[in-house]
DNA sequence: CACAATAGTGAGTAATCACTTACAAATGTA
DNA sequence: TACATTTGTAAGTGATTACTCACTATTGTG
């Protein structure tokens, strides 16, 4: 990968998600890369290869941390884990992460398969601790994070902590 | 209102909600509507001026709803009316909530002003109620109705009732 | 009817779009 | 050194973009 390279990869993460996708040109993106237009489609091929590769590039990290979460034996840690998750976004990951929630709503994008093996730790946990509908219950935190990401991710956080301790208290955590 | 005008709204709404803004042309409008192009910038103005008259458009639906749930006097039916709003996107009001959601990420478009009477209402409401903290619980449930319909608005629903009654519960409704 | 205002059209406009091509510079490898 | 491969650029391409303009059709009003 040239530094070239890494920097269209850079600079397109930063204008997708600032403006949105559609509305981003190639020629912006190889203007803030400091590189000719060109250079974009030799490497990748087309306006929605460079959305793909930056979409994998950002992805990495957070199969990390649902790697971590899904492996968590004790139920009530895997629940506060997940809980925990929005109130946590990363300065480095907020691009990303608001990339990704914009592009839920472009047609095409939408990719439930990946939260499935989260949902089903889920539900697994739920189940343990005795909960009467761990199915809904799964598919209620998944509502909630969604949400709180959501809200993290516009408008500027205040009192984060009283409300995750508020929300943890729902599930005695 | 003229009927080619009424045309040119609906089929605004309809291409914005579903193929995004920045990626639905003024010349697409104008043939899904059946009009010519030269007339969305006689009515409208521009692109800008289309897209506000279809979110005032929309909006006035959604005020007549909230000027209802602000107006409850039980704190228990208020918190339960706005629990359950979500699970109750009608048919004919979907288009305009994909498209308010799909907008609150671009840059410029979100007003959390209107918000502000709800979560009021909801402070109050969670106050009588006798709950710890009613400010953060006000901000938790505002950061669930915003998951669960976008969750909604994005994949088909499966066991919304279930789903609700697990939440209800929570707070004892 | 007269006539002004409004509604509507169709053919333009310059700018920008995603993308290509021909070619040069840098790099890897024998 | 020789030469193929990869990296990079500049100047294009036709199509589409938001928007304008000159014009006609329709409608409201005295």
């Amino acid at each position: 990968m040239t530094e070239k390279q890494k920097n269209i990869l850079k600079s397109a993460l930063k204008l997708y998600a600032q403006e949105g996708y559609a509305s981003t040109s190639t020629s912006k993106v190889a203007r803030s890369a400091g590189v000719s237009e060109g250079l974009i489609f030799r490497h990748f091929k087309n306006k929605e290869g460079l959305l793909a590769a930056v979409l994998q590039m950002s992805m990495e990290a957070a199969k990390l941390h649902m790697a971590d979460i899904v492996m968590t034996a004790d139920p009530k840690e895997l629940i506060s884990k997940i809980l925990t998750l929005p109130f946590k976004i990363k300065e480095e990951e907020y691009e990303m992460w608001r990339l990704t929630y914009a592009l839920k709503w472009q047609t095409d994008s939408y990719d439930a398969s990946s939260q499935e093996p989260v949902k089903l730790a889920l539900r697994n946990a739920f189940e343990k601790l005795g909960y009467e509908n761990p199915a809904a219950e799964a598919e209620l935190i998944y509502m909630f994070i969604d949400g709180a990401a959501t809200s993290f991710l516009l408008h500027p956080p205040e009192h984060r902590s009283e409300i995750l301790n508020t929300l943890k208290a729902k599930y005695k955590l």
